[in-house]
DNA sequence: AACTTAGTCAACCGCTCCAAC
DNA sequence: AGTTGGAGCGGTTGACTAAGT
């Protein structure tokens, strides 16, 4: 058994607000507030609309200081960022837009955005099945590099899992790992956005230098203020608390970003192996890296200290640790 | 001019969270 | 401690518009 609808849908209007219904929900907000009770306010406004669906229209379009219109590259390079290390927590990243609301953010990001990121990524990862490898999977800067040895002509493939922990924001944060000398090929799978030369050479990139002397404070103060200095406005419900239900929940969230960026910046670099049949399957096994690493919504649940080795065979992709075999490990990504 | 396709974005849906009881 | 129900969130839908054929 379902819980019991909010409102009788069979008596609420839908669809589009009026003019008239606009004045009618901001006249009342702007006399009463909203009383804390969405549920009852239609009512007492005399509209005959959802609770939800008031709170929304107030809060997406008629509550004052909405920003409607074009992003601008600093308005971008906060949402790459953000999203890139926390994804799609569209009301913790409209919290630092100000005037921006999270649906604002979502449909930007879902219609524009993206795209612009797709384009500028190479063509193989056009393909709507195989993810581009910037999409979000941790605030760690966890990758995986691949490289191929074409020197000994054997057509090994070599898959490097880097662990970093940084000090520097997210956004900011290089992955330095060079790839071995002996290798011609390199594919950088880098989770964090900035990583990529590609997200480097992106306008909103540009004055990343600049920036990286604002890293040397605290990532949690920069982007999520509660966590120092001054609290701030939330653009999805307009609060401007420290505190209340949303902020618990993000410190929460956040724990375990926080604890890591205070961990002294350091790197391991584990090579494997890879016995498989040549290189005609790269493509092959880098979309499934690809496919992997964005279904993988937070690696964290890999425990990054206990994956040592990502072991390619006939039969997946397998992730070892320092006390199993491959033969013992279940594989990440099953081969077709 | 008529039709189709693609893009945009406001609004809805269904879920989780959590305070109040 | 368990239940209830409102608030808030993120994913999705669908109406509308623009661009293309």
């Amino acid at each position: 058994m379902g819980r019991a609808p909010c409102c009788d849908k069979a008596n609420v209007k839908r669809g589009p607000w009026s003019p008239e219904e606009d004045t009618k929900l901001k006249e009342y907000i702007d006399k009463h507030g909203t009383g804390g009770n969405w549920i009852a306010l239609p009512h007492k406004a005399g509209l005959k609309r959802c609770g939800k669906s008031c709170r929304l229209r107030w809060l997406n379009y008629l509550r004052p200081n909405i920003k409607h219109g074009e992003f601008s590259d600093e308005e971008d390079r906060i949402i790459c960022s953000l999203y890139a290390n926390i994804g799609s927590r569209w009301s913790i990243i409209a919290a630092q837009l100000p005037g921006r609301t999270d649906n604002d953010i979502k449909n930007y990001w879902n219609t524009k955005l993206k795209k612009k990121l797709m384009a500028l990524l190479p063509s193989h990862h056009h393909n709507q099945q195989n993810p581009p490898p910037f999409f979000p999977y941790s605030s760690s800067s966890s990758s995986i590099h691949m490289t191929t040895d074409n020197n000994n002509n054997n057509n090994h493939h070599y898959y490097y899992y880097n662990t970093t922990t940084t000090t520097t924001p997210p956004s900011m944060s290089f992955t330095t790992a060079p790839p071995p000398s002996t290798s011609t090929n390199y594919y950088n799978y880098n989770t964090t956005i900035a990583t990529s030369p590609i997200m480097s050479s992106l306008p909103f990139y540009q004055n990343q230098q600049q920036e990286q002397q604002q890293a040397l404070m605290s990532p949690m103060q920069q982007y999520y203020p509660m966590f120092g200095s001054e609290g701030s406005c939330s653009s999805s419900d307009g609060s401007c608390s420290h505190g209340g239900r949303e902020i618990k929940k993000e410190e929460m969230g956040f724990h375990h970003h926080h604890h890591m960026f205070h961990h002294h910046e350091e790197q391991q670099q584990q090579a494997m192996v890879v016995d498989h049949d040549g290189i005609n399957n790269n493509n092959q096994w880098t979309e499934k890296l690809d496919k992997w690493l964005f279904q993988t919504a937070n690696p964290l649940d890999y425990d990054l200290e206990v994956i040592k080795q990502l072991v390619i065979s006939n039969d997946g992709l397998f992730s070892v640790d320092e006390n199993k075999t491959v033969q013992e490990s279940k594989p990440i990504i099953y081969s077709d």
